[in-house]
DNA sequence: TGACAAACGCAACTAAGTTGCATATACTGG
DNA sequence: CCAGTATATGCAACTTAGTTGCGTTTGTCA
């Protein structure tokens, strides 16, 4: 079964503080990668307001201890998501910008592709980002 | 031969501006996509500055006519480039910022993958987003 | 050459993200 | 259980990317 953060944090020892659990709450529950404005949203809802930089300084804490990984879709800003959940990718919506995960079989032509790319490019390659953009089954 | 965007904008009979001709000429150039920040850097050493608002308005302008695409990095910032070249991804250093293009062979498995997609979540792929990272020849 | 649409500049604004510094809070050893 | 310390938090001010409204200029075509 996947761990979640708020297990993880515990098993860590690391200091445990409001805006912490609150927001490893919100990730371990979220459907998708959530961006700062969404979580200041989220804590509101929960009456328990923080202000944005100590939302940024503890993403970048989550994120040093590999709790957490950052996600871009080409919006101008950056979302964040449980780095316990396994590698995947995602499709997003261009009409109702619904988000699903997906998992590209055993990821083989990827690490085919970085070969191939290291052969021809001399390029080390530690990192992808990859997205798919389109129509959801209830938009198409 | 590759057309450049010069040649592209004559052709398609597009008013000539001073903006629209400088830009066509910096993406022509280009060896990696360019932010607005960039371009703007570009135009003040061409002594020839002007408004950010031009910029972004003269580049949808490009974009809506098929002539410059949208890149994305994860830098919270937006990039262009010719979209007269053949689609492509890209190699990014994060040591150096140094960009090299790739062109990954046929296409063949991104467009298994989207099938993969469709048949799997019934979702529509129009459009991907694939960068890699990690460290280039000099850097490694 | 004059009229009209397109392009442009400017100012003011929004939104994401950062920095410095002062204060508050969580854990530790005594 | 309390005091000290490192860590976390809040606040204000700032930076950077990008947008909007509006008035002015410029390119093109008749």
């Amino acid at each position: 079964m996947l761990k979640t953060l708020k297990e993880k944090l515990l098993e860590l020892g690391l200091r445990q503080t409001r805006l912490r659990a609150l927001l490893a709450d919100f990730l371990d529950s979220a459907s998708e990668p959530l961006s700062v404005p969404e979580l200041n949203r989220l804590l509101l809802k929960h009456k328990n307001q923080a202000n944005k930089t100590s939302i940024y300084r503890e993403l970048a804490f989550l994120i040093k201890h590999d709790l957490v990984r950052e996600v871009e879709f080409g919006e101008g800003k950056k979302r964040y998501e449980s780095a316990l959940l396994p590698h995947h990718h995602h499709l997003i919506c261009q009409k109702c910008q619904q988000v699903t995960d997906v998992t590209l079989g055993s990821g083989a032509e990827m690490i085919a592709w970085e070969k191939l790319i290291s052969a021809k490019a001399g390029f080390k390659v530690t990192n992808h980002l990859l997205e798919f953009f389109g129509f959801c089954q209830k938009c198409r």
